[in-house]
DNA sequence: TATTTATATGAATAATTGTTCATATATAGA
DNA sequence: TCTATATATGAACAATTATTCATATAAATA
């Protein structure tokens, strides 16, 4: 007996997927990412950049990390910061060639 | 001569992205957006299924239509939305995917 | 033509979010 | 030990956004 058949997709589902692409929709994050796409960056560097506040950056950084989306390894004072989620940086990219047509 | 090239993301690039990604990073417009990747629907269908007002419906919609990601065919007083981008839809997949594990 | 139905739309409000500013922390160097 | 450097962090503020409420539109029907 086939019942025509649609999967319903939670509200919590649909919360973490929101946690997700929030995390990657803005433009700030994106040039971050996009950044540590391709080289592991001083948080300072990345401020540099992108022509941003050490402070903003920053605080973006820890977000990102929150969703372990970046992590860090420190020499010194200095935090070396790269991506961390493979998949993610896919889905980004893919966003992006998108745009490009 | 190979100089290490690092490509860089222009401003203008990340907020193209951001918009789009904002627009699927709603938990609202996931929802909406998963349930009109498997069946066309009317409006009153959609906030009855998510179980929100017409009002809020109708209103994410229009700003669905205003990225092209939904459109819609009229028939009497019925509005039969589907989606119209189908590499959002399954980028919006991926993401899903990925959480499930 | 008056009423009902399905949906759109504008304004207002509440909640969320990104940045700034000031300050804290911790390592390195003098 | 004092200072400089690189970064993190908390609070406040401004901007953005999602929903609600009230109303408009337009097709169908009585």
């Amino acid at each position: 007996m086939e019942k025509e058949h649609h999967e319903l997709l939670h509200e919590e589902q649909a919360m973490e997927a929101s946690r997700l692409l929030k995390a990657i929709s803005d433009p700030t994050r994106i040039r971050i990412l996009h950044l540590l796409s391709q080289e592991e960056c001083p948080v300072g560097h990345i401020a540099e950049v992108l022509g941003m506040s050490q402070s903003a950056v920053s605080h973006q950084l820890s977000y990102l990390r929150s969703l372990r989306l970046v992590k860090y390894r420190r020499d010194g004072n200095t935090y070396y910061y790269t991506y961390e989620d493979e998949h993610v940086i896919g889905i980004l990219r893919q966003v992006l060639d998108h745009l490009a047509h």
